[in-house]
Order: structure tokens, then C-alpha cells, then sequence
DNA sequence: TTATAAACGAGACGGTACGTCTTGTCTTATG
DNA sequence: CATAAGACAAGACGTACCGTCTCGTTTATAA
């Protein structure tokens, strides 16, 4: 059986030696993600390749799936952040496109697809998963907000789903027209559930 | 550098022990998978369980994607096929919820995710997933003939990303109203795109 | 071609733990190879038997080959070493039952006859072998100095080839009779090359 | 346990089917042999050099062993057999370089050292070198039939042992001078022995 | 000339070992 | 005395060979 650690302590977050450290595994990580895969992401690698010990690495991160959190909710800031405004169409354009530069990172990318691919079966991972989710949802109702309009969970997911699937199932680049075709056809939802008492006469 | 194994052969199809074998392994599997994972669902595992050699499996898969590849593909057929029709809302709404029930198949949601990860990194996998994806595009454009309708790449994420992106990603069930919604707002983008200038009324 | 290991350091000698697995593994090796004989002495068992793992005997030793080395060097040393002395038919009788008595060890035996038969085809066997040889030429050598004689290569042959010829091949005990014969037939070889051409008498 | 086979029977000596696969195999099996070394010589490997199916192989030769046996006995005769004679002296000489002939040949060598090291290990090994050796204990006697000279194992045993000490433990070439000396030496215990109440003076 | 028996090819399979790798824990020496 | 260096157990990887067991197909000998 598995016994417990003796010795496992996470380091203390303050201590610059701790953040140094921490960085540089980070960005050694971000690099050699894309380039091995996600299995081949190996804590033996990575502690060679970022000049540290294994026994460090554990110290940080007790397993893999702390580590991809990591890189994913750090993930280098593109700057290309979406500003709010009342054009429901502008922003969620805006910010569809933002998701897809951010995912389109190769680092990223990986990390998403192997967090998922975990979820099933590692409820750390799946929750981190939600997380991740929720804080995109809010982060786009709070660009919304100047517009008067929030969004649901499921007009949420059938905003980003048409994205997400041609980045990663289709593994295709949703191009600017494919994400205007997007938005179009959401808008028209979102219409009619806004207004949803419409009753045109047949 | 990974040098090519020298006696290497599938198992010829025809012969009946190998059908035996394959089907077995392949049952085990299948009720392996959702238990353990995509990275728990190793060689020596399934061997053991389907009381079979590491050597045989190797024999039959020479790798993982390629026994994730027969999972998906072999997946027990759960009979409830959409058919064809020439309204289109009624065949896209069966569709998308035979798409929804095939992949909510524990071994098969678990062993496309694992693909999907591993897609980035391995050609094989890239190529299964983008063949899985052209294979159901096929199928909805079939049960599509009767309304002279066909559906194009862009079209078809469309429709289905959504779905999976509640699947995968948010991780909650895509209910038979999610699936009106997607249809309804698809429909639309459909028809503007069918008759894109055509601003006469019917 | 066998690609070269990427982690493989031998353990440093110094290091207690080291020294205590090394012992126990040779000790245990010895143990079993004259029971399973070469060939029946693999890792897996090895490892099983020594409460080891098959990991840690490649540590120590990269190949069979090094393992048997140190098994034939380190032989457990028998006390009757034979003395220096000025007698060289007394030294040579004395060497002679030590090299019978070391060799009759099973495992030494076993040992030696399995890097022999190997050393046509691993140059590092046959460049064991020929140290083990030179070392124990210049061992007799050395028991000789009192006598002012040094023995060369073909007359060093032909003293311990009868002997290890009976053992290994004709596949029976040397008696201290056989012994004798060979040491007196040896130093009549070497009086005639000592002195090549003294026809005259004592 | 390793249970015992089924259909397994040699197959018939006299079938001209039978002659052509066994020496088919043997040819290669001998070509081979000094290349791949004892332990290279797998079944499989010598079953796809000799274009025969590996089931052939173990028809024929249940284990290696016997196919090594084989190979020793059969060995292809060198034609410069020694021819009796009276003279002691030149019959051991020429019965030495036949024999230091023989073994030089590759695959008769490495097929010796092979079943030499499993001598201790595998009863049928020990008595064919037993065998063996006595084969040739007796051709010599044969030779020396016109001399009247009978030679004892321990006398053969003196003659040829310093030869294969030479070639195998040295690992060095006999030389003719090198036999001379042995035969030399030899002799003379030969004389002492033959003629043992020879009480000359001190 | 045709049976019929043996030898053979083809190849699936269970075992077992190989040599390598990663993981997570534990030990030792060192700074 | 805390930490790096690294030894270790556990176990999976992908490959190789072994010995056995089908099942057909060819060869030879005998009827």
C-alpha cells in the first residue's frame, strides 16, 4: 500500500526562493509541454531540463494534474483581453476570439485536453475543469454587464461549444468568419429567449 | 530512436481464435475502462483480466490509439439510429441526441477524450479523431438525403459542438431541451446560409 | 542497435547501502548459479531471490557478464593460499591445488565456464578472461621469486592446462597423483628451457 | 509445469525430405554459429536463415543441445586426418594439430564451449562431451596401435589439455613449436611410466 | 495410381525474460 | 541539520524467444 509521506510539506508561497523556483519549473513546463506531449511530460524530465530535483518538484506539486492547473490558470496573459461594452455582439465576439488565441496556445491547449481527458476519472481534475468553466462564464457576463445582459450556463456553452469543437475535436482554426457565424446565430437565441414571450402569430 | 520490431504481424481477421480473442479482449475493455481510466487501462491490466497475454495484445494493437480506435469504433451499437426523413429539424434533433447517448456510453466518452489529448502529440490519433469526425458527418448527410439537404464542415461543428462542449467540458448532461435549443438556433444559420440573399418572404 | 540507457550510473562503491545490497546479491548469485546453472541465473530470479529489484542489479551490474566477474574476483578466498618458497616443484604443486581447489567452487566454476564460452562473441569476456589469467600468472610468478625463476606464458599453459582440462572437460577430480605427474613432467620442460644447451653434467 | 508435447516424434532418418531439411539447417546453423555466438543462435533466427518454420527446427532437434551435438559430430572433416604409425613421437604430433585443427573451426569451437558450460547443468551435455572425449581418446589409441603404445586417461589428458587450455582459457593459436613442446614433455612421462622400475642412481 | 502417413508451413498463443523507464519514498553524505 | 544526490521498490513499457498447439498443404512411400 501507499504509504504516507514522511517528509511532504508544499512550500511556503512566500518565499522568494520558493516563487524563483517555482517560475522557472513553470516556464520550463510551458516550453516542453507542446514539444513531448502530455505523457511525455515526465517529472524526470522536467527536474532535468529545469535544473532541479525530482524530490523538488514533488515538493510543489504532488502530482501531475496540480502542475497543469498551474500552467493553465498562469498562463502567460496574451494582453489581447477583451474591453466590455453594451454591443452584446462585439464583446462576445471579442471574447470568443480571446478564448481561442488562449487555447490556441500550444501549452495551454495541451494542458486543457490532458486535464480533460482525466476528468473522469480524478475529481481533482474535474473540478478544476468546472472552475476553469465558471471563471470564463463569469468573466464574460462581467464584460456583458455594461449591456444590461447576463448569460445562462447553457447559452454560455452554446456560445463557446462551436469553438472549442473545431479547435479541438475538428482540429481546425475557428477562423473570424466562423466565429461572427457563431455569435450571428447566437444572438438569435439569445434574442429569443430574452423576448421568449414573442407570439407572432403562425 | 524507436527501431521497427522485427517479427511483427497482425492477427489475419478470418481466423475464428483471433476473432475470439479480439472480441473478449475487446468486451473487458470496454468494461475496463470507465473503472480505471484512459491511463489506468494499461496492457498488463487488461491482460490479466482478459486472461491473455501482454504479447497477444500487442499482437492485435500495437499500440493504445489503436485499441481506443476499435473501442470507438466497435462501440456496442445502441440501436436507437436516427432515420433518415426530409424534415430536417426532426433528423438533425435524432441525430444529435443518438450522438449524445453513443458518447454518454462510459467507455466510449472515456476513450474518445483520451484520443482527443493524445491527438496534438500522435499522428495516428489525430488522424482516428478527424476520421471519426468525417464518419459521422457522412451519416448525418445521409439521413439527410430525402430533404436535399447537405450539411458543409462549418455547419456540421455547429451543430454538435455544443453538445459535446456541455459533454466534455462543463461535464453535464446535454437534455433533450439543450438539444431543441441547438437545433432551433442551428436551423437558423442554416436557413440564412441556404438562401443567404434571399430577403423576399416565402 | 541497442541505444544507450539514458540514467545508468554505477552506484557509488562508497555508500553503505550499496555495499550492503552488492553483498547480498553476490552472495545470494553464488548461492543459486551452480543449482540453476548460467543460463537459469536471470535477473528476474536473481532479484526475487535477493529481495531486490531487477531495476537494481542493472544498476550494479549492466550485463551478466560483469556480474560473473565480480563473482570469479571476489571468490570467497579458501585460506590455503600456497606460500613463496625457493622449491619450485614445491610451489608449483602447492599453486596447482590452489588453482583445483578455487576452481572446484561451484559457482566459481560454473562462472568460469560461462564467460569462456561466451568470450568468442563479448569482447569483454574475453578481456575478463584474459586478465583472470594474466592475474593468476603473475601470482605464481610472484610465489616463485624466492627460486629465481619466472615462469613465461607457453610454460605457465602448460602447467595449469592439464589440470583445468580434467576439470572442465574430461570432467574429473585432478588427485594430488595427477598433480604430481603434471608438475614432474612440467619440470623436466622447464630444466631443458632453462638451460637449453648445458649437455654437460651436474 | 511444462507439459509434455503431443505430436513429437523424429522425424524418420532414411526420408530424403527429412536428409534435405537436416542439412539444410546444419549448413546454416554451422554458418551462423561463429557469427551470432551460443546464445544468438535462436531457433527463430536460424528457422528464417534456413527458410524452415521453427516447428521444423524442434522436430528435428528438441533442444539445442542436440543440435549442437550434432553440429560437433558432424562437423565437415578436414581430410588431414593423422595416419597411424609406430612412432609415437609423430603420431601425438600429428594427432594434436588434427585436433587443434578441428576446434579451430569456428562453429565446431563455439559449439564445444556451448555444451561445455552446460555440462554441469544438463545431463545430456555432460555425457556427450564425455562422449566426446572418449571418441577421440580412442582414435588416438588407434593411431598408436602399430607403436604397441596404449594411452590411460591421465596420460591423454596430459597430452591434449595444455592445447585447449591454449586455444580456449588463452585464447591464443597452438603453435606447431608450442605442440612440439608438449608432445616433448609428454613423452617423457610417458617413457618414465611406461617404463616405471627404472631405478638408476640419484 | 491412389491412399495414407509423415513432414512441413503458417501462425496464434501462454509464458517468461529482457533492458529501459517513471514514480514515489527513503537514505546518506555534505555544505 | 537541511538539502542534493541518488539508491531503491514497484511496476509498466515494448520486444524477443520459447515451446506448444492448431490447421492446411505438400511429399513420399505403400497399397
Amino acid at each position: 500500500m501507499p504509504q504516507q509521506p514522511l517528509h511532504r510539506r508544499q512550500p511556503t508561497p512566500g518565499n522568494p526562493r520558493v516563487q524563483r523556483t517555482r517560475n522557472r519549473v513553470l516556464t520550463v513546463a510551458r516550453e516542453l509541454l507542446p514539444r513531448v506531449g502530455p505523457t511525455g511530460l515526465t517529472y524526470a524530465l522536467l527536474a532535468e531540463r529545469a535544473d532541479v530535483t525530482r524530490q523538488t518538484l514533488y515538493r510543489h506539486w504532488p502530482n501531475r494534474a496540480a502542475l497543469l492547473f498551474d500552467l493553465i490558470l498562469e498562463g502567460p496573459d496574451l494582453g489581447n483581453y477583451p474591453t466590455p461594452g453594451s454591443d452584446v455582439r462585439t464583446v462576445a465576439t471579442d471574447w470568443l476570439k480571446s478564448l481561442r488565441d488562449g487555447i490556441s496556445e500550444p501549452a495551454i491547449r495541451t494542458a486543457v485536453l490532458a486535464v480533460t481527458a482525466q476528468a473522469d476519472h480524478d475529481a481533482d481534475s474535474a473540478q478544476a475543469l468546472v472552475r476553469i468553466g465558471q471563471d470564463r462564464h463569469a468573466a464574460l457576463n462581467k464584460l456583458l454587464e455594461p449591456s444590461g445582459i447576463q448569460i445562462d450556463d447553457a447559452e454560455f456553452t452554446l456560445l463557446y461549444g462551436p469553438v472549442l469543437a473545431r479547435l479541438f475535436l475538428d482540429r481546425s482554426h475557428p477562423t473570424d468568419e466562423f466565429i461572427d457565424t457563431v455569435v450571428t446565430q447566437w444572438l438569435t437565441t439569445l434574442e429569443a429567449q430574452q423576448r421568449p414571450a414573442t407570439p407572432n402569430a403562425s
